[in-house]
DNA sequence: ATATATTGTTAGATGAGACTAACAAAATAT
DNA sequence: ATATTTTGTTAGTCTCATCTAACAATATAT
């Protein structure tokens, strides 16, 4: 059994892994907001339970037993996410700290119940994949909105940098997941588009906003 | 703000208080499984933050603010357990353990949540009394089904020491709370009651069951 | 290619919450 | 009333997860 401290630190190895599972101690100091010595240490403790691959001055790479349990965690940080908007009428904005909290219980049936009461969901309020009882996890290939087009029609499928604010802001202008968006223009000065969607006629997005909008191509 | 570790000792401390609001330090030692060294140190920290009335070898006591503090987090533990059972179909015998861990969330919203969607319950499952948000908590006088007499009809209210074990047992024998139980006979020999109740008829009780069967005189 | 900056490690300290061993006070039994 | 048992405290140690200070390795810039 893993720690309450070593599943966070489980978790954010997983989630800074880059494309090659590579994560420095210095990343993930400032990730986790504690002090390298003390990720240095942790890190030979978690290599010692075979969680992580360490050696001095490389990079981390969780093992496939690392990448498992830290998938297990997000499991249930997701599942937890979901249950609390669908289940309890939480906003999507209000849900990552306590969730935070709750994906530590340690009760097997705790989460299993979850995942029946909600049918079972491949993905959580904001999108993001939940693990199956594995820890394994899929991504969908999903586009930035920046990335797109004008005169495309997408879908939105899922938020990144899902902050409090963002969240909020998405809010109000009553942008949610499973909208149809069509790109009206892009202003080549700033990025910034201009979008259709819903009752809403030529909003305008900047692209700090478009690029944290997962987005498939209508279909 | 109290740790995990802290809001364990007041909850037992809570729980242990005889008449007088006194508990010692070994009952509470054993009560946590804790050696009492450290609860003697434990009781010196509760004490500087003003939660605990401590003297060297006399009984302790919970302050004013130490009872409230205790009665939040039994609020919290008993509106989880209302909630795991009524709105997760877990059964009453299976909450326990995961409240234990839940009561510990440190988010007033999920409680007030859980506390909405429960529709502002009374009593937990097991028909204590959940303290309202200022952490009072005011026990109905119920009578043990064990004093009671011949030919009396009571009804159902609460259980004590409610173990999985003793609720496993209830469940086997169909008896929940609300249930009208008459007293057929009582074995004066052990004290064992056969009884009656919904289609049950003349069902034996040991005494250990019936001392932990709480009741109140049908009206 | 060397100086500088950044990143990572080692060593030692700290606080929380647990422990054991030894002793002291209070309660109980003879 | 004294001896014994039970309860409670003190002193010192341990582990976990953190820290700072100092140093070492690697990466970057001139």
């Amino acid at each position: 059994m893993n720690s309450y401290t070593e599943e966070n630190y489980l978790k954010a190895l997983f989630n800074l892994a880059n494309e090659t599972g590579e994560v420095n101690v210095n990343e993930l100091s400032k990730w986790l907001e504690i002090k390298m010595p003390t990720v240095t240490s942790m890190m030979k403790k978690l290599a010692e339970k075979k969680l992580v691959h360490y050696e001095s001055y490389k990079p981390l790479r969780l093992t496939e037993k690392g990448k498992k349990e830290a998938g297990l965690v997000i499991r249930k940080h997701r599942l937890t996410e979901m249950f609390l908007v669908n289940k309890m009428n939480f906003g999507w904005e209000d849900v990552h700290d306590i969730a935070e909290q709750i994906e530590h219980i340690q009760s097997p049936v705790f989460f299993e119940k979850m995942d029946e009461l909600l049918g079972y969901p491949k993905i959580d309020p904001h999108g993001s994949p939940i693990p199956d009882s594995n820890g394994k996890m899929v991504w969908k290939v999903y586009e930035k909105l920046s990335d797109c087009k004008v005169g495309e029609t997408v879908k939105l499928l899922a938020v990144i940098n899902a902050s409090s604010d963002f969240l909020k802001f998405l809010n109000s202008r009553e942008l949610q997941l499973g909208l149809k968006i069509k790109i009206k223009s892009i202003e080549a000065f700033d990025k910034s588009m201009v979008v259709s969607y819903s009752k809403r006629q030529n909003e305008s997005l900047s692209q700090l906003v478009t690029e944290r909008l997962l987005v498939e191509k209508d279909k």
